[in-house]
DNA sequence: TAAGCATATAAGTATATTCTTATATTGTTA
DNA sequence: TAACAATATAAGAATATACTTATATGCTTA
């Protein structure tokens, strides 16, 4: 098994706007299938589809609850990653206005 | 500007091989395309390209040096970023390992 | 300024991703 | 156990990505 294809995949996961915003909603505990979908403009596969990208990289585990799969965020690793993502965002951001 | 989407642009840019290979290698360091080129079993253009996705990421700068393009690491939060990742990693390995 | 090295761009093909609609599966409860 | 609700899977079309080869661009130096 490659580590490195495993790296990988956590950022193709991640790589998604339709995931990435999956994610954060996760960050405020965990959800239904149903309540993300209803919160998305997407189809209900689509986002089966997703969440079964996320959780295929580790990101999300999930667990039933009576007659609803709670997805939640398996690691709290992702969520450090994104805000050091988010802070290079900024940074670029920054010096772009800097410039004008 | 949806900087979502530059959020995303760097996950994307993270989540191919031959992409995160290069980042490694720069972590010693820059390097010129060439060097790179040498020690990838892929075409000049083919590097090029994948370095192409990689500053538009402003996860990597170039800067000219006399004759070369020297390439290096923009942003050191990106090394961050793949420690993380690469922890989630092992985190996963060591369950699966502890499962049989 | 011509030649040569280093790098980027263009164009095209193969493959992968992301959607959709239709359907199957699975657990719950009447 | 039948019916329903929640979710997953299948299949297919549209689009994006990742390669290749060929060619263009842009420094550097003779």
């Amino acid at each position: 098994m490659n580590l490195e294809i495993l790296e990988t995949k956590i950022y193709k996961a991640l790589s998604h706007p339709v995931r990435l915003e999956l994610v954060k909603k996760l960050t405020a505990g965990e959800r239904c299938v149903c309540d993300l979908f209803d919160e998305s403009e997407f189809t209900q596969p689509n986002i089966s589809q997703h969440l079964k990208v996320l959780k295929d990289a580790d990101i999300l585990t999930c667990e039933r609850k009576s007659n609803k799969l709670m997805y939640s965020i398996k690691h709290k690793e992702v969520l450090d990653i994104m805000k050091l993502a988010q802070a290079m965002v900024r940074l670029e951001i920054n010096s772009l206005l800097e410039k004008n």
